[in-house]
RNA sequence: GGCGCGGUGGCAGAGUGGUUAUGCAGCGGACUGCAACUCCGUGUACGCCGGUUCGAUUCCGACCCGCGCCUCCA
């Protein structure tokens, strides 16, 4: 049984899906005007391995998520680099889709686009003015009516009242009521623009994805996830742009990650201390970033910074000395453990990821001993058992030679480095220790560490 | 100001009303030519003050501190 901390309620509860076996699950993905940074990472891997546990748990998981490619700031973004905005986007979603990649992060079952959409968000739009929730202003704008919505704030636990007290709120003459949003923006002249009864122009933020969603998943579905700054106004308004429209509930869990922070600042946008994805792989192997994300839990806040990336790095790499030299047996055979049942207890618990990754180490040292103490059959066992469970948090399915070496020795080429360690046994043969450590500090120079065993000298990066 | 989250050993990071994860770093030992790897051992950490309790880091209350949202942001 699988507990789930869900925003609205503000508490854990037990999950059952709607429909028994199925989970229907939509995440808000990028805006596509800019490279993702390590904060969109966190979103994307957290579902990742939401998605992948579900699986494992034998649900069939369903799992939306949507690219918003129409929006003021691609617009502004395109404008500023003067191109059609469709060359923006397009560029910004294949590399989107590199990094996922990457990262090992599993492409949803569905991606739908806002601008495929425009007719149902235009369906929607209509029905909410033709039940009174929406109404068109004067400016060619369409607004949500919020006090139309007796239930708003019930996710972000705002009070209708304060918000509009609120001096940060924007007061457009249009509105007739300050906390009102744009469902429907006019165009001005030369602008990107779609028909609709309410002249040319473009569906405003956040009506996109009730529409995606609805249409992907139904009216009412199981989890609702996303960013943590998302949760007001988008996801707020989300919910009374859905429910008035339908109806129906809207989405029964909502989920949010927690923020990456730097110095003790939220990484984001506007404050300018973001690292692209892309930007922190030149320093870093995808596998560390990502098991880096993992290892802590999903809605916590977390610090990046070099010295936790580099310390995510030793703390793999454990894992992965630990794999190496032991062929796993086939996973499919090898019976459910202990560890089996320790990992998914844990994961069971609102996917505590950071708990599931001490499962991992527990394994880890029991391959260690068990080869040491030349239970070769069982260490076999144990890998398998490793990768199997490395598998759902989508870590540790690289040939460990591979994770090892990777981008290592500069200039020095595989051969070399062979031909180096070579030398050195002849050396060590030779009892000549001084040209053998020479050696080895020559390949630790070039971040070349050895290891010694009675099969033989392997190397790694450092 | 309103709303929300959090303060755990040197660091990172789980968790629990009493047996006190895990990783990194450190220390001692084994292994090694010496190291690395690995194994064994080692550290009585739970912001502060009260309360409940036989017993609280874990529950309740106050306080201090940090962070987030309230405007675009994952």
């Amino acid at each position: 049984m699988i507990r789930i901390y869900n925003t609205l309620t503000q508490r854990k509860e037990e999950f059952q899906p709607i429909e028994p076996g199925k989970v229907r699950m939509y995440v808000c993905g990028m805006t596509v005007y800019d490279y993702c940074h390590l904060g969109h990472a966190r979103v994307l891997v957290s579902f990742d391995v939401i998605t992948r546990y579900l699986r494992h748990c034998g649900y069939d998981v369903h799992y939306v998520r949507n690219i918003t490619d129409i929006d003021d700031k691609i617009l502004r973004r395109a404008d500023e680099n003067g191109e059609v905005f469709t060359d923006l986007t397009d560029r910004m979603i294949e590399a989107m889709h590199e990094d996922e990649a990457r990262l090992g992060v599993l492409s949803p079952t569905e991606e739908p686009r806002a601008t495929a959409y425009i007719d149902e968000i235009i369906a929607m739009i209509h029905k909410l003015v033709a039940s009174g929730h929406a109404y068109a202003a004067d400016n060619g704008d369409v607004y949500f009516a919020v006090d139309s919505f007796d239930e708003y704030g019930k996710l972000s636990k705002k009070k209708l009242e304060d918000l509009v007290a609120g001096a940060r709120i924007d007061v457009r003459e249009a509105k007739r009521s300050p906390a009102d949003f744009a469902l429907w923006k006019a165009a001005s002249e030369g602008e990107v623009s779609w028909s609709s009864p309410w002249g040319e122009g473009r569906p405003g933020w956040h009506i996109e994805c009730s529409a995606m969603s609805t249409c992907c998943l139904g009216d009412t579905f199981d989890i609702h996830g996303g960013g943590p700054d998302l949760l007001f106004p988008h996801h707020e308004n989300e919910i009374a742009q859905s429910e008035c429209a339908t109806g129906q509930e809207f989405a029964r869990t909502w989920m949010h990650a927690g923020a990456i922070r730097v110095n003790k600042e939220k990484m984001s946008k506007s404050l300018g201390n973001f690292f692209t994805i892309r930007e922190i792989l030149e320093s870093y192997p995808a596998e560390v970033v990502r098991y880096f994300l993992v290892s802590s839990h999903y809605r916590s806040q977390v610090d990046y910074s070099e010295e936790n990336l580099a310390e995510a790095g030793r703390s793999l790499t454990k894992l992965y000395l630990a794999l190496r030299g032991v062929m796993p047996s086939k996973a499919g055979v090898v019976p459910e453990t202990e560890h089996d049942r320790g990992f998914m207890e844990v994961m069971n618990d609102d996917f505590n990821t950071a708990g599931a990754i001490s499962v991992l180490h527990a394994v880890a040292n029991d391959i260690n001993q068990q080869r040491r103490e030349g239970r070769e059959d069982e260490a076999k066992q144990s890998a398998a058992v490793l990768v199997r469970l490395g598998s759902i948090l989508g870590l540790l399915q690289q040939d460990p030679e591979a994770f090892l070496q990777a981008d290592a020795g500069g200039e020095l080429s595989a051969e070399d480095i062979d031909r180096l360690i070579q030398a050195r046994a002849d050396a060590r043969k030779n009892r000549d220790f001084a040209e053998a450590d020479r050696i080895r500090d020559e390949l630790a120079d070039k971040g070349i560490i050895l290891d010694d065993s009675r099969e033989g000298t392997t190397w790694r990066r450092a």
